[in-house]
DNA sequence: TCCGTACTAGATTGATCGCTCTAGCGAGTA
DNA sequence: TACTCGCTAGAGCGATCAATCTAGTACGGA
């Protein structure tokens, strides 16, 4: 444990952006949701909220990274693997009801126009997640090129899903991403 | 033309809630845009940004329903039509600077989880869209059930490449996203 | 013991938020 | 001419925004 301040205003932060968004969370309630004083925020990040926001980003990014190979490598193969992430995230966004769902999704789509340093940090990590899927493609004897596709055409129809899932409050856009991208895996393999 | 000024007011919010969001948009910017009254704002939409929202989400939606028959009508086949929404979709984000993608789906992520009614309107936009695709799809000869799937994983992949696409500023999802898109298409047919 | 640094603590700032309010304009009707 | 009604016009409301500022506390090294 030993969470500091400046660790409980990252993570208090990380989970605001998560459910709602950049712009429509406070600082004040970033501060009092980590139990943090407020001139701890301003002393850890002088750049302020953009400073924090970036940060969290990048931490957020991190910790989902692990996902990947976490749930790859615990399928007996890759489609499998595939199909499992799909119906884990469907599987938790119906837990926290339909408001959980890709950490940086809402403010990659807020920042991308506004705030460049935000931007680099959601590009990032998009980025680090790419590699992270391209490895498991490329250990099951994908070409490199062919797995960074089929990485990114995973991560687009995952990030769609989560925009109609959310919106439709239904978890079948999830799943027929899911199988649609299954099949184009299976498709690359035979 | 006859733009009267509650027209006016419903596009101007379209325009900016499609490039910066629904919450770094306000209503004051709204009305300067339109170069309309302050106080008309809230004598046609007594329910506020809120209710505003909602209209400007419909608007939107149903002026982008358009492109899906324009596109494929004008296509020889689906399997082009699929090809060429994803490239004048791409065309048009390098146009405007990685600014302007979907005009809902920064707000559809913003208020998922915060406001009901425009939830709402996001929902039956989405579901307009899906109806539409499925009609195009449903006429290249594949059954109602498989073409409502097929949308639903097109409109998935297209919303994700947006969000990929911004972030990296790079139209390289997009492309993978229509080529992968494309491919689903013709196992479908063939 | 003393000093300097790291951090805490929150009052306060000016700007901006969404929204309400009153006043008045202009066209149509009586 | 009087009156209504749809709409214009914007001043101003309380609340909240991100950010700054001053003080004070805790603690390590000299």
């Amino acid at each position: 444990m030993a969470a500091t301040t400046r660790d409980r205003i990252v993570e208090s932060s990380a989970e605001l952006f998560r459910l709602q968004g950049y712009n429509a969370t406070g600082v004040k309630q970033i501060v009092t949701r980590a139990e943090a004083p407020f001139g701890s925020l301003y002393h850890f990040f002088p750049g302020g909220k953009e400073e924090l926001g970036a940060e969290a980003i990048r931490t957020s990014g991190a910790i989902y990274a692990q996902l990947i190979p976490a749930v790859f490598d615990a399928a007996p193969d890759v489609i499998t693997g595939v199909r499992e992430f799909f119906a884990g995230a469907a599987a938790h966004v119906v837990e926290t009801d339909y408001a959980d769902a890709c950490p940086i999704a809402t403010v990659a789509l807020e920042v991308s126009s506004s705030s460049e340093p935000m931007r680099e940090a959601c590009a990032e990590v998009f980025e680090s997640w790419i590699e992270a899927g391209a490895d498991r493609y490329a250990e099951a004897g994908i070409s490199r090129q062919r797995a960074r596709e089929l990485t990114i055409a995973m991560l687009c129809a995952l990030e769609g899903a989560f925009v109609l899932t959310r919106a439709l409050r239904s978890t079948e856009p999830l799943q027929i991403a899911g199988e649609t991208m299954a099949a184009a895996v299976q498709e690359a393999i035979g």
